[in-house]
DNA sequence: GCGGGGCGTTGATGCAGATCAACGGAATAG
DNA sequence: CTATTCCGTTGATCTGCATCAACGCCCCGC
């Protein structure tokens, strides 16, 4: 049942480039680039954070485990995405890539110089911290108080501020990623999904149902938070 | 159904101390203190963030309320914790007294003029942010994958290791609020003690059922993340 | 000290979502 | 191009927790 498929290692990055978060004139930090296939793990839980990443293309998943394979997601990270930042010293999740996956990588030694003596690289360094705190915070009013549909909604409403291209939701991640970021099952993603299809409130583009137009956003909203 | 009480705003702080959170030899900042009755408000969500807190005695409830009542717990703030730290301008979270609490006011400009300067103090409000939001996570993973009874022996094991006086856990706070941390129902909360009473894990030491005794602690784990 | 509301518990019942199962179409490998 | 596996959907059934209800004790105010 909660049997999960083993996710292999990609070996060490290679590349060089520049640290995307700093503003105007910085030090040159430490840089690497590589990229991942498909379900494979860029770091695991309670590894040392030795990089900071980037998403330069694709999307990552970074998720906890209970013993027996209960998973849940914290967040996805798509493009433009920095994630794998940790004020101690190990990870706290693990990360994998959703789909192919190039990730710009910031040894954190060099990017905790950086921000010792630069206070603007420090201030987006602790701005950073505190987004991930806002949505984890929101996450659990989501996670503990709303109903399937609520969160479906919710899900979709937060993807469309993050993946949209020409008004259609282009998801990378397939309804178990969903179903686990949700706390919920994928058959209960895919009945809410239809529903909201049926309701008029978003259209199927593809033939693989991973591409979404919303077609009703005010009544989409109206799914989540119930009067 | 999701009729909540109205809360009482107290007015304003009045006395002075000093910061408790700094190491050694730092500079005054501008400090109150101010007692507020069981279940007042201290701030409300979206308020100017002007504090910071820190419980003298008591404690503290913040959450956050779906329009139509429902209410996700974020944490429980006790003695000697801080809360109220917002890097934005104003609180994601309302505050209320769970029982009568004294509380130290800490002007929230002083505290950043001062971190300004003291690579200590930068150093430290990072390091609670950065524990709030480890704390978030790992919440998230309770109440996205975990069953009643496994949130109920973690909430015991983390409280444990926070309002224990000789080995006796004295809740501060009802079953209400602790169904609402957990994302679940008073009555479930109130049957997963019992299940533990029964099993031998907990003795009730009052008559009252706030005052816990754990008889064990291995076993208690053990309905945590189940084989 | 006494009365009453609040809180915790327990039982009966209901239901949203989990689980189990089957199917069809699409992506992928060869 | 074809075979195979994966993925999303939908239906049937099950179940853990929510909901509704009742009761008793404790605590608080008077």
């Amino acid at each position: 049942m909660f049997v999960r498929k083993a996710t292999n290692r990609m070996p060490g990055p290679y590349c060089l480039g520049d640290l995307g978060m700093t503003t105007g004139s910085n030090p040159i930090v430490s840089l690497n680039e590589f990229t991942y296939k498909k379900g494979t793990e860029i770091y695991r839980e309670k590894e040392p954070a030795e990089y900071v990443y980037q998403v330069k293309t694709g999307a990552v998943r970074t998720y906890k485990l209970l013993t027996d394979g209960r998973r849940q997601i914290g967040a996805f990270h798509l493009v433009g995405d920095i994630f794998g930042l940790e004020n101690g010293n190990e990870h706290r999740f693990t990360a994998e890539a959703v789909v192919k996956t190039a990730l710009r990588l910031i040894k954190r030694q060099s990017l905790e110089l950086v921000a010792e003596s630069d206070p603007v690289v420090r201030r987006n360094l602790l701005s950073m911290t505190t987004s991930n705190l806002e949505h984890a915070e929101n996450h659990m009013l989501l996670l503990g108080r709303k109903n399937a549909l609520e969160r479906v909604a919710a899900f979709l409403l937060e993807m469309d501020e993050r993946v949209t291209a020409m008004g259609i939701i282009a998801l990378p991640m397939g309804r178990l990623d969903i179903a686990d970021y949700l706390g919920i099952t994928l058959e209960t993603v895919s009945r809410a999904l239809s529903r909201l299809q049926q309701a008029g409130v978003l259209e199927f583009i593809g033939p693989n149902h991973r591409d979404i137009a919303l077609r009703d956003r005010g009544r989409l909203a109206s799914f989540d938070l119930p009067a």
